[in-house]
DNA sequence: TCAAGATAGATTGTAGACAATATGCGGGTG
DNA sequence: CACCCGCATATTGTCTACAATCTATCTTGA
């Protein structure tokens, strides 16, 4: 549902990449676990070649680590890693808000809006956060993503770092403990993007990434001194 | 010279997708190109099977274009491409410069005085501005990249981005029309660092890779209203 | 002239074999 | 008892050959 196989699969090869990818990305292969080529070629139920291609693939996605010789294993991340990654989150998901502002069309910004009301419904029936906090948030962040209208930046975005933060979230269960908070940020962005100011749009998407990413570092604080 | 295999190299579809990403970014292979695997695979001395997990290596990096059943072809690159990925590169490297202002060691900074003076006495001895042009001027930025060391951001724009970027100078043989101007600014740059300024850091950052954005769209205007 | 089918060419997928290398175990030695 | 060296094993890396599939072109007929 969320946004997994975006296009058409039609070779062998791509069609591994995909399954691999989502057995990474939603925990069915837990971090760390020895990826076999022959294991893995039964698995599938595809002879080698096609596996080395997909492995090639996620390995430059960084969904799981090579070593000649050696083998393939599911990667692990650590908090740092994730620290790492939102502050490249800030950077180009603020610019993208930016030309957001400035390209989106009038159907693409209503599409935010009926995001936003569908979240807003979510919080008042506080039974199922589950969904705001895992792809729900995503899909606001993926559609004013789209609303840049810079290829590059998408295929940066969607393509590449954020199968890492699903990873993630689906590893550790993460779940924001300020969601009220979140979503009152989400709406004065919509905002900012509504009104054309990109200036505007880029620094409250900065902030909401950036208070994300210190909310990571005070939990990793707190579990250490509990530890 | 520059910065082109990092890594050792062991494995042989390690060294064709080094090969072959150095040919298509210095230009041996010309955009568009057609890459028939039989003829690479005797090209390159290798047989199928390194040979195409190094395509797909580089159609990661957007460094070729495939289509299923029909084969590869070199990425010929746009200058709407390149202004897209001028835009990646303002949000990235600003964030970049802003890292580095807070955690670039003494070295690292010393190391920045020294590649600007060799560019100021490159500006003086005109003849060869081709360097400072060229390479020389990435290497200014792959220093304060390699400072923010926040590695995903390394891997990103040097692992990723900058490919494209050399392919394209080498393309058009492309060189700024003004020197005088970006040297200037990336004194300023390495003041703003030094002093750990980060706010600074990031918005001159951001001022000279916007600029050098322009700089590019108005020579496509010309381009287009001289043809 | 246009459209449908056949053919040629390429890419993709598969299988099997061998070479190269890392890992782990066991024996020997200090 | 600890450490180091060498060997066996398993896995990855590579190559060859062949079958399957798709694309594009050419031919043929209406």
């Amino acid at each position: 549902m969320a946004a997994s196989n975006r296009q058409e699969i039609r070779t062998l090869a791509e069609q591994v990449f995909a399954q691999l990818q989502d057995d990474i990305v939603l925990g069915v292969l837990k971090p760390g676990t020895r990826l076999g080529e022959a294991e893995l070629a039964s698995r599938y139920g595809v002879s080698r070649g096609p596996l080395r291609e997909a492995i090639r693939r996620l390995e430059s996605r960084k969904l799981l680590q090579r070593e000649p010789h050696v083998g393939a294993r599911v990667a692990s991340l650590t908090t740092d890693d994730l620290v790492e990654i939102y502050r490249v989150r800030e950077a180009l998901e603020g610019m993208a808000a930016r030309l957001a502002a400035q390209h989106m069309t009038e159907s693409e910004v209503q599409g935010l809006h009926d995001v936003l009301s569908q979240h807003e419904q979510q919080q008042d029936i506080k039974e199922d956060t589950a969904y705001f906090q895992r792809e729900g948030d995503l899909d606001f962040h993926y559609r004013i993503i789209q609303g840049s209208h810079n290829q590059t930046l998408i295929d940066l975005l969607i393509g590449e770092l954020y199968h890492l933060v699903r990873m993630y979230r689906y590893q550790f269960s993460a779940v924001t403990n300020r969601p009220q908070k979140a979503l009152a940020e989400h709406r004065r962005i919509v905002e900012a993007i509504e009104s054309g100011d990109g200036d505007l749009a880029e620094m409250l998407m900065r902030r909401h990434i950036s208070r994300a990413r210190e909310n990571i570092e005070l939990q990793t604080q707190n579990d250490s001194t509990n530890t």
